[in-house]
DNA sequence: GTAAGCCGCAACCAGTTAGTTGCGTTTTCG
DNA sequence: CGAAAACGCAACTAACTGGTTGCGGCTTAC
């Protein structure tokens, strides 16, 4: 169990984002592949795909002479739960004051838009 | 515009993650009354309030002499929408291996239960 | 067997980060 | 006015991070 820490950790770096990327559309790439399509080099690679397997967010596989990695998003579930738990008890604060103070909604104004896009 | 960097990068501290709850379920908190109820100081909570502010995830409001902090919630829908795009990409991936060869699903085996929990 | 790939480990470096302390400024209160 | 409360800014430290280079160990191919 990674815990939130790491997996925001790895989330934050934009190198490992678009190592997700691209596992996701090619997955089993190596080290060595990736690193051939990013300015780094492998050994940079290896480092970042080792912050997503300790995230949890990718899952390593020696086969022969390489090793293959494979997405494994199930974490995100996670951190996307922390997010809408944080995000829902603004909203039903904000909804509470709201209907309280019907009028002079100091905090409404301009951040109206900020608690949820309709629907999603 | 924050970008996701940002965003990630502040959520991956779990002082940080604390002090957005806490302005979850009391907006208006200042820095110093969540020092209170941490195990640092002031301005260590002042630095984190920075990060949270430069992610858009908090906005400061000076009131007299003391600064109530509350959360703007509206950047993280960009951190999930992330998450969603990478995860719908690799679930389509896999689909589209799941139907192409209906046997030996190499890539399936015990990664079954990653791609994304039932229903939500 | 030897050479070529691919990988992992370790050392090292520069920049960032979380945290501290110290100090000066503004606002409130007696 | 003078003291207390809350703040911001700056300097400093210790630890972490993203990146590099160098090297040695397997695995494949000749």
């Amino acid at each position: 169990m990674p815990g939130l820490n790491e997996v925001f950790g790895a989330l934050a770096d934009p190198t490992r984002r678009e190592v997700m990327l691209s596992l996701a559309e090619r997955p089993g790439l190596t080290a060595s592949h990736l690193a051939g399509e990013l300015p780094i080099t492998r050994q940079a690679v290896a480092k970042h795909l080792g912050a997503l397997s300790t995230a949890g967010l990718v899952t390593a596989r020696r086969e022969g002479r390489e090793t293959r990695y494979t997405l494994t998003p199930a974490p995100l579930v996670d951190a996307m739960q922390w997010m809408t738990d944080v995000g829902a008890e603004w909203d039903e604060r904000l909804e509470r004051l709201r209907r309280r103070t019907s009028t002079s909604t100091a905090l409404g104004g301009e951040g109206e838009g900020a608690g949820r896009r309709e629907g999603a």
